[in-house]
DNA sequence: CTTCGCACTTAGTATGCCCATA
DNA sequence: TATGGGCATACTAAGTGCGAAG
């Protein structure tokens, strides 16, 4: 779900938009969807019942198919093997937009088709009421139906309900589900509840050393693990007393070896300010834990730190209106700069973009203003463009004194602002400063892009403190919107954004205590999924062939989760922001079919966009069940439909927490990151090779976790450049190679005529001189391929996010690869718990 | 239940900065 | 000394998920 606050907003608005009369192309949600066909069924009167009937015959004949294929094929699995994902996502992208584009021209479609409906809307009825109607109509259809299933028996309960099919697939119908639980409560609950405790045994059982202290739920579940936990937690705590202090010196040293290779004297300093930071660095890990939900005890700081004001433009910097110099109110000035210093972005070409910004713009001009600014196309900003384009060169351009002190100045701010007191350590922020007024930039085809993001006021704030700390002060003259003491969260000061009305927070950098401890925990809730997950999958395999149609959606969704890492898919509020979608708001139009494609049955082609509008493609061989229950969960359905008509996040976290504490969609994408790295490391590492084969070996493990994740980024805009470099060495090298051989051979013949003993030495030498060239060569190819296969796989998401640093520290000390060369300084500060505490055997 | 409200993680891109190289 | 390449950092949008309210 989105920020609530923009749903509400958005409720709102909706109430005033005429109903959709017509069931249509624009049904992300199926909520809205829902409504739509309520709309529908009302007009249509009884008409709809029958149609649903009829429906409900197709639906008998097609299950009967599907479960036919579905006995066959009893207990087929494992297919999820990593050859098979390592096999998979073909970038979409074959350049930097390319996906982009390709959701830009779906989203179009879509976007034409939801207009046309809403304005064939006839009556304006609120969102609660359609719903509230709808679900009444649907009970009473459903109680029809019903008894008829009854009558029927077991055999034919699911056709009977799948029949319900379409026409209610919205429906769903209430007592319909409720008779589901009541019929299937038999083995349902039993399976759950087994594969239920099951878990929990074993978690008490293991209780890993290096648990994070759980929060609230574990503590009432089950104190066992918890007590372990503490006494464990002392236990490395006493062990890092004695043992573990030399150890951490040695790796400290190494570190430092490492690094000073290439070392100046500058930089001598800097380490030494650096071992200095990192000796008195707060060891929270080894700590005992706070109570429930208790984030700190003490938190000061100096509130976020406000960017500076509006500069108005020098006089000569002028603004044109239809050919004519215009001297523009500060207010309008101020918009149309961050208009104009966008003019050479893509952005500003789009016709939202402009629209928006052009409607905000208006809002802020004075009348008089607004009188004589009517038509974008003939305001002229490209003199506030190259004032700015020359500003930045200009800065550039400074000396390097000039340079030092600006970063003096920001390095006092930062160093003033930057840090916070939390239980008397001194934290760094993560994002001290407030974010300046501009131009919305929304992902993909937002329908808010060029919006106008206001400034934020100390007005805005609210600021979040310990009662008997300093409380911050607000710039002069102004006072915060609140200040609160809430120590059960850890944000430090927050504002509500008016773009989507969401709120924005201060909160601490990654390598604080709060940030740290979440994200061990993090891990460790993955590492318990280890545990468990032969019994998930073999549960959802099970489930795939459930009478309950419901779970048949939720265990095929799982299945998505879990091979391909989809994320969950919360449901959005349709027009707020881009079209995008993750596991449980696929929708048909999303995935094809193949029953057989390229030699590979059962093929499953993916085809949308994701977060940040970024574009899945893939195609995947399913097992056979999978592959039947698709075809029925399509049946009958537009391509805007929802292909898990049944199923939301929180039905399918709702399951996934019944089966282990702390489960849920998105910590399979953690586990499996992980555990692929783990593998791919163990694959791929040759104990036998240079650090730098094996840095590459940790890349290529690191890739297979980006591609699986799906993470990518644009072709950096000097790709194509510095491919070509590279390839000129390597064509420089082949050179240089033949000419070795060249020689090789001359010296070869020189050794067969001569014969003695100089002529023999200048052979090997001219050998290794050519294996070392070649040797040479291949690397240089090497790194030509790993660059090319690197062009659109962003690493850093994954190696942040989502792969357990201590499988790469582990690796890292049994392999003898220093740290450094896999974390830079920041990351290390992030891991600084796991480099402190994995040791080489230390397994995910 | 479903919806709302909030907190917090995850994400890609723009920009800054540093170092190697010509 | 300039250049440019690439990594690091800054930035902020866009997700997830939980718990409370309706």
């Amino acid at each position: 779900m989105d920020s609530g606050v923009t749903t509400m907003r958005e409720g709102e608005e909706k109430e005033l938009d005429p109903p959709v009369p017509q069931q249509q192309g624009d049904a992300r949600d199926s909520k809205r969807k829902r409504e739509k066909k309520q709309e529908q069924r009302k007009q249509q009167g009884k008409g709809s019942l029958r149609k649903g009937r009829r429906k409900k015959d197709e639906f008998e004949e097609s299950l009967g198919d599907v479960m036919e294929g579905i006995e066959e094929e009893e207990g087929a699995d494992e297919g999820r093997n990593l050859a098979a994902r390592r096999g998979r996502a073909k970038r979409g992208r074959s350049n930097s937009t390319q996906g982009r584009d390709d959701g830009k021209e779906k989203q179009k479609g879509k976007a034409k088709k939801h207009k046309k409906v809403k304005m064939e809307g006839v009556e304006r009825v609120g969102k609660k009421k359609i719903k509230k109607e709808k679900m009444l109509e649907e009970e009473q259809e459903v109680e029809k139906t019903d008894e008829k299933e009854r009558e029927k028996g077991v055999g034919d309960e699911l056709g009977e309900r799948d029949g319900v099919g379409k026409e209610s697939e919205d429906g769903k119908g209430i007592k319909e589900e409720e008779l589901d639980e009541r019929g299937d409560e038999g083995w349902g609950d039993t399976q759950s509840a087994e594969i239920g405790q099951g878990v929990k045994e074993e978690e008490g059982e293991e209780g890993t050393g290096d648990v994070p202290g759980k929060e609230k739920k574990q503590k009432i579940k089950e104190k066992k693990p918890e007590g372990e936990m503490k006494k464990k937690r002392k236990k490395s705590k006493e062990k890092n007393e004695e043992e573990n202090a030399p150890g951490k010196t040695r790796k400290r040293k190494s570190k430092e070896e490492g690094e000073e290779k290439n070392n100046k004297k500058p930089k001598k300093e800097k380490k030494e300010e650096e071992k200095k930071e990192a000796e008195n660095k707060w060891k929270w890990w080894e700590e005992e834990k706070k109570e429930d939900g208790v984030k700190w005890t003490q938190l000061e700081h100096r509130g976020p730190y406000f960017v500076p004001l509006y500069e108005p433009l020098p006089d000569d910097v002028q603004f044109y209106y239809d050919g004519k110099a215009l001297k523009l109110s500060l207010a309008a000035e101020e918009i149309a700069t961050f208009y104009a210093k966008m003019l050479d972005h893509e952005y500003t070409t789009k016709e939202i973009f402009q629209n928006n910004f052009f409607n905000d713009w208006r809002k802020e001009m004075t009348s008089k203003e607004q009188e004589i600014i009517k038509d974008l196309d003939k305001c002229d900003f490209r003199e506030i463009h190259k004032y700015f384009v020359d500003k930045s060169e200009a800065r550039k351009a400074l000396s390097k004194e000039e340079k030092q002190k600006l970063k003096e100045e920001a390095d006092k701010i930062q160093e003033e602002y930057g840090y916070c007191i939390l239980d008397g350590h001194r934290e760094k922020i993560g994002n001290f400063k407030t974010e300046p007024p501009g131009l919305f930039r929304g992902r993909g085809d937002h329908p808010k892009m060029g919006m106008l993001k206001k400034r934020i006021m100390p007005e805005d704030v609210i600021i979040n403190c310990s009662k008997d700390s300093k409380i911050p002060e607000p710039p002069e003259g102004h006072k915060w919107k609140e200040v609160r003491f809430d120590n059960t969260v850890t944000w430090l000061a927050s504002w509500t954004e008016n773009i989507q009305n969401t709120l924005k927070y201060i909160m601490l950098n990654p390598s604080s205590k709060l940030k740290g401890e979440k994200d061990w925990q993090k891990y460790e809730v993955a590492r318990r999924l280890k545990d468990v997950v032969h019994k998930i999958r073999a549960q959802y395999q099970a489930d795939w062939k459930s009478k309950e149609m419901k779970k048949r959606q939720r265990a095929v969704a799982l299945y998505f989760i879990d091979k391909l890492a989809l994320r969950a898919g919360n449901e959005k509020e349709e027009g707020e922001t881009a079209d995008t979608v993750g596991c449980c708001s696929l929708r048909v139009e999303h995935i094809k079919l193949h029953p057989e494609l390229d030699g590979q049955e059962h093929v499953v082609e993916f085809d949308f966009l994701g977060k940040d509008s970024i574009r899945y493609y893939n195609k995947v061989s399913v097992e056979k069940p999978v592959f039947k229950n698709l075809q029925l969960f399509m049946k009958n359905k537009d391509p805007a439909d929802d292909l898990f008509d049944r199923l939301n996040t929180s039905i399918l976290n709702r399951h996934l927490q019944n089966l282990m504490d702390g489960l849920s969609a998105k910590v399979f994408r953690t586990y499996n990151a992980s555990i692929t790295l783990q593998e791919q490391l163990k694959a791929l590492t040759n104990s036998e090779d240079s650090v730098a084969g094996k840095l590459l070996s940790y890349n290529r493990a690191n890739r297979a976790v980006a591609i699986l994740c799906n993470h990518q980024r644009s072709t950096p805009k000097t790709f194509e450049k510095s491919m070509q470099n590279l390839q000129t060495k390597i064509d420089a090298k082949k050179q240089q190679v033949e000419e070795a051989q060249q020689e090789l051979k001359k010296a070869e013949d020189a050794f067969e005529d001569t014969k003695d003993a100089k002529a023999e030495a200048n052979v090997e030498k001219k050998k290794k001189l050519l294996k070392r060239l070649e040797e040479q060569l291949a690397k240089l190819n090497v790194q030509a391929t790993d660059k090319e296969e690197n062009k659109q796989i962003a690493l850093g998401t994954s190696k942040l996010n989502y792969l357990d640093p201590r499988i790469t520290i582990a690796w890292c000390k049994k392999f003898g690869v220093p740290i450094e060369k896999i974390y830079n300084k920041t990351q290390r500060e992030k891991f600084a718990w796991a480099i402190d505490m994995a040791d080489e055997d230390f397994e995910f």
